[in-house]
DNA sequence: ACATGGATGCTT
DNA sequence: AGCATCCATGTC
């Protein structure tokens, strides 16, 4: 279990490309629903105009945003779906990573069962934020938890990946010149990787 | 290529 | 209050 505060101390992008090859651990009923990251991206706050605390925009949804790292930080998007992030960087520097596809290890049954449509390809199960969050139902009830607690939700040491790519970020167009720059990262080659 | 869906944040 | 937007997905 990764418990260390200084982990996720570090600046976003830092923290987006150490995250790669890292295990989420989800705990339900006493039962491990485990994923390896497989893809992140960096928001990096203030100054990113695809983030959520551009220009330090606070609200009640990214206020978690502006606390140490190592929080949890969900949201609702298009009303349907949740989106799963982890605070980056010290408090009142409002980063995250967004975790974008996990390739499964544990709990693949559960999270069969997790996910609303019907699965075909096992790839399906967890290549993309929102259905990650389905399979291992991460929602709002998470919201501001930390992941240093080890309790529900957290982190182990996983894999060291050689071979990260690194691109734009997938969706955010509206973000002006921001919207090339290449903070998106993924281990190569892996079929989990969401679909760009 | 397109419909889906409602919370969120911004404006009135 | 009303309204445009959105860090997707599934099916077309």
């Amino acid at each position: 279990m990764i418990s260390s505060e200084k982990y996720y101390l570090q600046d976003s992008l830092e923290l987006a490309q150490s995250l790669i090859g890292k295990y989420l651990v989800r705990e339900i009923n006493n039962q491990r629903i485990c994923g390896k990251i497989v893809e992140t991206e960096a928001y990096l706050g203030i100054n990113d105009k695809a983030s959520h605390t551009h220009n330090g925009k606070k609200t009640k949804r990214t206020k978690i945003l502006y606390k140490k790292g190592g929080l949890v930080y969900v949201y609702t998007i298009y009303g349907i779906y949740h989106c799963f992030n982890i605070v980056a960087n010290r408090a009142s520097i409002p980063q995250a990573v967004f975790i974008r596809a996990l390739e499964p290890v544990e709990g693949q049954g559960i999270m069969e069962n997790n996910r609303k449509s019907k699965i075909r390809k096992t790839e399906e199960l967890t290549n993309g934020p929102a259905k990650l969050c389905q399979a291992l139902k991460l929602n709002k009830t998470l919201y501001g938890l930390d992941l240093k607690q080890g309790k529900i939700l957290y982190l182990e040491e996983g894999e060291k990946i050689d071979n990260i790519v690194k691109s734009p970020r997938i969706n955010v167009d509206y973000a002006e010149e921001d919207k090339n720059k290449p903070w998106r990262f993924y281990e190569a080659g892996n079929p989990y990787v969401s679909r760009s």
